[in-house]
DNA sequence: AAGTGGACCTGCTAGC
DNA sequence: TGCTAGCAGGTCCACT
């Protein structure tokens, strides 16, 4: 479910209503991608601040209080959540009991947090600072948020220089621009005309702009509309996007090119789908 | 250094 | 109706 938009549309449902909330307790399920890396009752009587994000990952500080002797070291930690291919958080007040995919709550003084993931790719991580470890290892690689002032054509083109890989792919690691994942990449480069399979580091300037702007777009516009990809996707209240997003090229294989009805294809790169129009997306 | 493939895990659907 | 193969929104890591 979970693309830059996502994210972001989940920070935002829970961020302010979660601000300023004490913790009461921690409950885990079954294990996720990386062990949580603190002892419980070292959370518990913290205060939670305001939600960050970047890239998909979403950064909840964690600061201790006067109620908690004896850990004044502690003040700048927090966690780091990722919601991996199936996560979504939700923070209500009265949650309903706990379900069988239901693996990390925080439980605090104002409502849960509570983080529901069935195939467990999801990541709820200790760290004392994002400068320090383990955020900052998970932090180290990512590229410009898209909509950073920075990130740009020029910025793109040289970020892409000199690597072979097909440009889908390298949009996909993230390593240069994060926040697009499978689906949006695919719509970005039906949107700039790029042929997915075109190599990262062959893509002329004006096009590396054109891309730029198509991720922007894209990436924009999945925000506004309340970060609906194209199955359920609900925000932190449980609230469904405002509408269905409509894909242009995503899961369209056979159906036709909403530009110019020429059939989408579907191919595979680096074990993903991708799907593009034939004739629309050059070389 | 950059590119590739495997790994993690469960649920759903299309097809037989 | 029931079983199976294939697919799914991510990304880290080990290896070439």
């Amino acid at each position: 479910m979970p693309e830059l938009p996502e994210v972001e549309v989940t920070r935002r449902s829970f961020a302010p209503a979660i601000a300023g909330a004490r913790v009461l307790d921690v409950r885990l399920g079954k294990p996720l991608r990386w062990p949580l890396g603190v002892a419980a009752e070292r959370l518990v009587g913290r205060r939670v601040g305001e939600a960050q994000r970047r890239g998909k990952y979403i950064w909840l500080p964690l600061v201790a209080t006067a109620e908690q002797p004896g850990h004044p070291d502690e003040s700048g930690g927090g966690l780091l959540l990722h919601l991996g291919m199936s996560g979504s958080l939700a923070f209500r007040e009265q949650p309903p009991a706990a379900g069988p995919h239901d693996h990390f709550e925080l439980v605090t003084d104002r409502g849960v947090l509570r983080l529901t993931d069935p195939r467990r790719f999801g990541a709820v991580v200790w760290s004392d600072g994002l400068a320090v470890e383990p955020a900052a290892k998970l932090l180290a690689r990512i590229g410009l948020e898209p909509f950073d002032i920075e990130f740009h054509g020029p910025y793109l083109h040289d970020g892409f220089r000199g690597r072979r890989v097909a440009v889908k792919q390298a949009i996909l690691a993230g390593d240069v621009v994060v926040g697009a994942g499978n689906i949006y990449a695919c719509e970005a480069l039906f949107l700039a005309g790029v042929d997915p399979r075109l190599a990262a580091g062959k893509l002329s300037r004006p096009r590396a702009a054109k891309l730029a702007a198509a991720l922007r777009q894209v990436l924009g516009e999945a925000l506004e509309a309340g970060g609906s990809t194209l199955r359920d996707f609900k925000d932190a209240h449980g609230v469904a996007g405002s509408f269905q997003m409509q894909a242009r090229v995503y899961g369209r294989e056979g159906e036709p090119c909403r530009a110019c009805g020429t059939p989408i294809r579907r191919i595979v790169q680096g074990q993903r789908s991708t799907f593009f129009c034939p004739v629309c997306q050059k070389r």
